[in-house]
DNA sequence: CGGTGCGTTGACATTTCTCAACTGTTGTGG
DNA sequence: CCACAACAGTTGAGAAATGTCAACGCACCG
C-alpha cells in the first residue's frame, strides 16, 4: 500500500480534509491500513492506547459490557467516522470495546503516540480535533435525547428517521447493521424490535425487508417519534 | 466587579486553570459575571450563540423540549462546570435550552465573538479546548450507558454510586437538584422515582431525606446497577 | 394565611421483558 | 456440493416493571 493512497484514504475523512497537505503527510507517516473480518476485536475497554482510528470503508460497533453480560452499544460507526481521539488525546486508556460488525471493514489506524507529539509541536492540528470533538459531542446529545424516550416505539421511528435515506422514491433505509445491535443501540430486546417492524408493516407505514426497511409514511413515524403514546 | 476577581474566579474552573496568565487576562475581558435565580433561562435551543458559561456556584440544567411537551434533561450541571462551548466553536446556536435550578447561582459568561477570535490568533487556547470537550465525552458516554440500562432501579443505583459523596461515615449524597429532575434526568417519572427511594428505604439500603440520601448499603445497590434483575 | 407546585401514595392499564420453541440463514467441513 | 451446526430472527404466552391518572399532604413564597 502506498503513500499516495494512504494520503487519499485520509484526506477523504470528513476530519481531514481541511488539513494543509504537509501536515496531512505528516499525519499519514503515522498512518497504518488493515482489513479485518466480523467479530474482529479492535481494542478493549481499560486497554491503553496504542492509536485511534478511522474507517475507510464497512462498520464498527462501540461497546461497554457490564458485570452481567449485558452489552450497552455506545455507539456503531460506519465509513468515514472516525474513533477514539479523545481516548488519544485525554485518557491514554479506551473506555470501550471496539468491534467489527461488517465483513471486509477497512481500517486506518493512527498511533497515538506520534500523533500527540504532533499534536503538540504544530498548533494547526488542535482547531482540527476540536471540530471533530463537538461534532461527535452532538451526536452523543442527540442519543442521549433519545434514549430518554421511554417507548420503545419513539426510539426507534426517531432512530430511522434520522437515518440517511436514498432519495429514489421513498426513504429507504439500508439498516448496516444486525437487527440484534440495532436493537441494543436503541436498548430493547431484539423480540421487541421485531414486533415493533412486524406491526408497522402490518399497519402499512414501513416494508421491512432482510436489511433494508422502506418508510411509507413518514408522517406517522414523526409523530410516534415525537412520543404521541404508544403504538396501536 | 473587579478584573482581578473575574481571574481568580476563571482560574478556579479546571478548564482554564492550565491556561498561561497572559492568555487568561485576555479572557477575563471577555467574561462578565451574573447572579440567577431558580427558573431563569439562560438559553434556549435553537438561539444564536452570544456566549457559553461556566457556572461559579449554584447549578443549571440543559434539557431539550419535544413537541408534546416533554422535557428531556440532557445534562445536570453544578460548580466548576462549563458548557455551551461545542455551540460556541462550532455550531453557531445553542443545541438546547438552559435553565437554572439554584437560587442564586452565579454565572460567568464568556462573550463567543470574542473568543473565536482568540481561538483562531492564540493556538494555545486550542490544546485546552480538546481537553475540555474529551472530558465532557466521557461523562456523555457514561450517561449513556446509564440510560441504557433498562431497569429504573438499575438507573438510578448507579446514579446514586457516582454521586460524590461527603465521606464522613456513610457516603451521604447530597443532591443538588430537584427530585422532579433527577427523575427527567434517569428517564423516568416522578412517581416511580418516589417508589423505589421508598422501597429501597424500607429495605434498609438507604436512608432518603429531604434532599439528602445515605447509602447505607452500597454493595447492595452496586448489584442493582449491574442489573441483578430487579428490586425486591 | 392562602396558593402553587413538589412529593407521595394508591389503583389501574400498558408496555416491555423473559422464557421458550421454532424457522431461516450462513458458513463450514466432510 | 451437500449436510449440519451455529446463530440471527420470529413468534407466542405469561410475568413484571413502569407509566398513567387521581387524590392528598406538605413546604415554600408571596
Amino acid at each position: 500500500m502506498s503513500a499516495a493512497e494512504l494520503l487519499g484514504a485520509l484526506r477523504a475523512l470528513p476530519h481531514f480534509k481541511s488539513l494543509p497537505p504537509d501536515l496531512l503527510a505528516q499525519v499519514t507517516a503515522l498512518t497504518t491500513r488493515s482489513r479485518r473480518g466480523t467479530g474482529d476485536l479492535i481494542f478493549s475497554e481499560g486497554e491503553s492506547c496504542r492509536a485511534f482510528f478511522a474507517i475507510e470503508s464497512g462498520g464498527v460497533k462501540l461497546y461497554r459490557a457490564s458485570p452481567d453480560g449485558h452489552e450497552q452499544v455506545v455507539h456503531t460507526l460506519h465509513a468515514g467516522a472516525t474513533f477514539a481521539e479523545a481516548a488519544v488525546l485525554s485518557f491514554g486508556r479506551y473506555p470501550v470495546n471496539a468491534v467489527v460488525t461488517e465483513p471486509s471493514t477497512v481500517l486506518l489506524e493512527i498511533g497515538a503516540e506520534g500523533f500527540l507529539r504532533l499534536f503538540r509541536e504544530d498548533a494547526r492540528l488542535a482547531p482540527a480535533m476540536v471540530a471533530s470533538l463537538s461534532m461527535r459531542l452532538v451526536t452523543l446529545v442527540e442519543r442521549v435525547e433519545e434514549l430518554s424516550l421511554v417507548q420503545a416505539g419513539s426510539r426507534l421511528a426517531r432512530w430511522l428517521l434520522r437515518q440517511p435515506a436514498s432519495r429514489d422514491q421513498q426513504p429507504a433505509i439500508d439498516l448496516g447493521l444486525a437487527k440484534k445491535d440495532l436493537a441494543a443501540h436503541l436498548a430493547m430486546t431484539p423480540e421487541t424490535l421485531s414486533r415493533l417492524l412486524h406491526r408497522w408493516q402490518a399497519d402499512g407505514w414501513i416494508e421491512s425487508q432482510r436489511t433494508r426497511i422502506v418508510l411509507k409514511d413518514p408522517e406517522r413515524l414523526l409523530e410516534l417519534a415525537d412520543g404521541v403514546s404508544g403504538p396501536t
